[in-house]
DNA sequence: ATATGTGCAAATCTTTTGCAAATTC
DNA sequence: GAATTTGCAAAAGATTTGCACATAT
């Protein structure tokens, strides 16, 4: 019996479907409830990281957005982007560089997983594990550290390229 | 008793003496048994990342490098990072972006740690536990991937400022 | 002598910023 | 109407690259 949660994932630099035990609460409302002001823009960007099966980069996130309004500019993505990381609404991951400096984003889930960056195809899984929640609990707890945000990112040959190679 | 390996720290982004568990093999030893040229610049770049208390990044490198020699260029010093990096000789680390997006070096070590990054002081502090070794280790066993390179990264507020605050 | 490494300057890529115009409450 | 957000273009910062010259074996 395993009681991590394998998140399994086929597609590039995807993300897949979580279990009910991942959840990613509304950013919408959470902004709203923190008095954030509403913009077209803003919404319109949060809907797309809140409902991205992937991990998107900013100019994924522009893309995007741009299908919905022709006028949307790749700062105001970038504002954007910082204000929900300040928020601590998003979580920001370079996935190991297997594609270059930028960064992705994603809405912050309840409980952390990890990434998991397959050098060779360069799909992205995701792991959730309890043993991942100890190990922070642990270090907090010797180290007198308060965790606010933690990134846990493997680099390595995923299990399909591990066959064909 | 804790069996974990707690690196306290006190400089800013300094990197604490390391206790005899945790080793960083002789890079120059590794690049000559795997017939890599040793060239004056590489040597000197090399010993100073091995020697180095503190987590240093492309300019640091080149500033302590400078101080030897005169005319040695930034672009070397990415060229042998990128050298030491492909061998799997060298960790690369953002820490939480703590300073801007540039990267941060170390020797690899034998056994993997974690770094706290302080949001409020921008100290580093590293932490090793077997309890990281064994999360790693469940991950590869449930996931089928082939870990080659891990990075652990926390941020947060370390224990002299949740006091001072 | 040949292959490899290096300096230099320019290029690339991601992200940030100043400011005038547009939008939101 | 006042405060905030946005577009645009320029700036900033980190890293990479092309090429002629220098160095290592």
């Amino acid at each position: 019996m395993n009681s991590d949660a394998l998140l399994a994932n086929d597609s590039q630099l995807g993300r897949s479907r979580e279990p009910k035990s991942i959840t990613r609460p509304s950013l919408m409302q959470e902004l709203t409830s923190r008095g954030v002001r509403i913009t077209r823009q803003r919404r319109l960007l949060v809907s797309i990281i809140q409902n991205s099966p992937r991990h998107l980069d900013a100019t994924n996130l522009l893309g995007i957005a741009k299908q919905h309004d022709r006028d949307i500019n790749l700062a105001t993505v970038y504002r954007t982007l910082a204000l929900l990381k300040n928020r601590g609404l998003i979580d920001e991951l370079d996935l190991m560089h297997i594609e270059g400096e930028k960064h992705y984003y994603e809405a912050k889930t309840s409980s952390d997983h990890c990434h998991l960056a397959c050098f060779s195809c360069g799909a992205i899984m995701e792991y959730a594990s309890p043993l991942f929640e100890k190990l922070k609990k642990k270090i907090a707890v010797d180290s007198g550290f308060q965790i606010r945000v933690s990134r846990l990112e493997l680099g390595g040959i995923c299990r399909k390229c591990s066959k064909t190679m």
